[in-house]
DNA sequence: TTAATATCCTACCAAATTGGTAGGGGAATT
DNA sequence: AATTCCCCTACCAATTTGGTAGGATATTAA
C-alpha cells in the first residue's frame, strides 16, 4: 500500500499539474486546497524538488511549480521518490535492488513470479502520468 | 513490499507444495529446512490454516500439509492472508476496501489509475499458483 | 537597506507496525 | 499414561509513519 505521505504527494502534484504554466503556487495554498498539513507538505514538496520533479522560487511571488509538463511525469517516478520500491521483493526491484540471503536467484521460483508481477505493474505505472490523472475519462 | 513474514509464508508453502500428498510435515522440519524461526513459523502456519489453505494433524506423526493441490493455491490468496491488501490504495481494494475521506471516488483520477494498476497486478497474482513457483522454467 | 515573504533545514515526538521471543495448554497418537 | 506436536496468549525491541516546532536563508519590493 502507498503511504499517506505518497497520497499527499499525488494530491499536491495533481494540484500543481492543474495549474501548470501559471507560475509558482504557495505551499499554503496547496495545503488549504488539498487539506494537507502544512509542515508535512513542506517536506514532501522539498523531496519532490530534490528528485527534480519540481522547481521552487523564494520570496514574494514565490512557491512551487512543476519542472516539466504533467505529461512527462509518470506515476512510477512519483511512487519511487516518496514511497520507495514498486516491486514486491527487494531482490526484484530495479531501482532499490537488494540481494536476498539464502536464495539462489537464478532458480528461485518466487522471484520469477514477482518479476512477472513487477513488469505488469510497471507497464501501467510508467505509462500513466499526472496528465492522465487530471483528464481521466469518467 | 511484501513483509518478511509473507516471504516466510511463501517459502514454507513452497516446501509443503513440494511434499504434497506425502502426509503431514513437522513445523520443525520446515523451520530447519527453510531457515525460518520456529515460533514465528508456528504463527504463520496457523494463520494459513485458519484461512483454509492448510490442514494440520496433532500428536505423533502429525504436522502440516496443504489442504488442496498446489495448482489451486494462487499467490494473491497467500498475499492477502499474510500481507494484506494487494491494491495500492484502500479505496481501490476489493478485499480490504475503505472509503477515503475528502475524495469523490467517481471523479478521482488517482483512484482510476490505481484501479487499472490493481487489475494488471491481480491478473498475474490470481493466475500464478504454488505449482508455478515450483515448476517455473529457467 | 530593511522589512516582508516564502522556502529550506534540523531536530524532536507519539503511535503503529514488524519481527520476533517465552511459556505453557490441550489434543491426538502409540 | 506418556509422548508428540499443534495452539494460544502475552510480551518486547527496533523501525517506520505521520506528524510538529522553530529557526535559518534566500528573494523581492519599498
Amino acid at each position: 500500500m502507498l503511504s499517506k505521505k505518497t497520497r499527499y504527494a499525488f494530491r499536491a502534484l495533481t494540484y500543481l499539474a492543474e495549474n501548470y504554466g501559471e507560475g509558482p503556487i504557495l505551499i499554503s495554498s496547496i495545503s488549504i486546497e488539498k487539506k494537507i498539513p502544512l509542515k508535512f507538505l513542506e517536506n514532501i514538496l522539498n523531496e519532490l524538488k530534490k528528485a527534480d520533479l519540481l522547481e521552487s522560487k523564494k520570496g514574494k511571488g514565490g512557491g512551487y511549480f512543476l519542472k516539466v509538463s504533467p505529461k512527462k511525469i509518470n506515476l512510477a517516478t512519483v511512487i519511487r521518490v516518496i514511497n520507495g520500491p514498486i516491486a514486491l521483493l527487494p531482490c526484484v526491484s530495479l531501482n532499490f535492488y537488494e540481494k536476498c540471503d539464502d536464495c539462489d536467484e537464478t532458480h528461485c521460483g518466487i522471484r520469477k513470479m514477482m518479476t512477472i508481477t513487477r513488469d505488469a505493474t510497471l507497464k501501467i505505472l510508467e505509462k500513466k502520468t499526472l496528465h492522465d490523472i487530471i483528464f481521466a475519462p469518467v
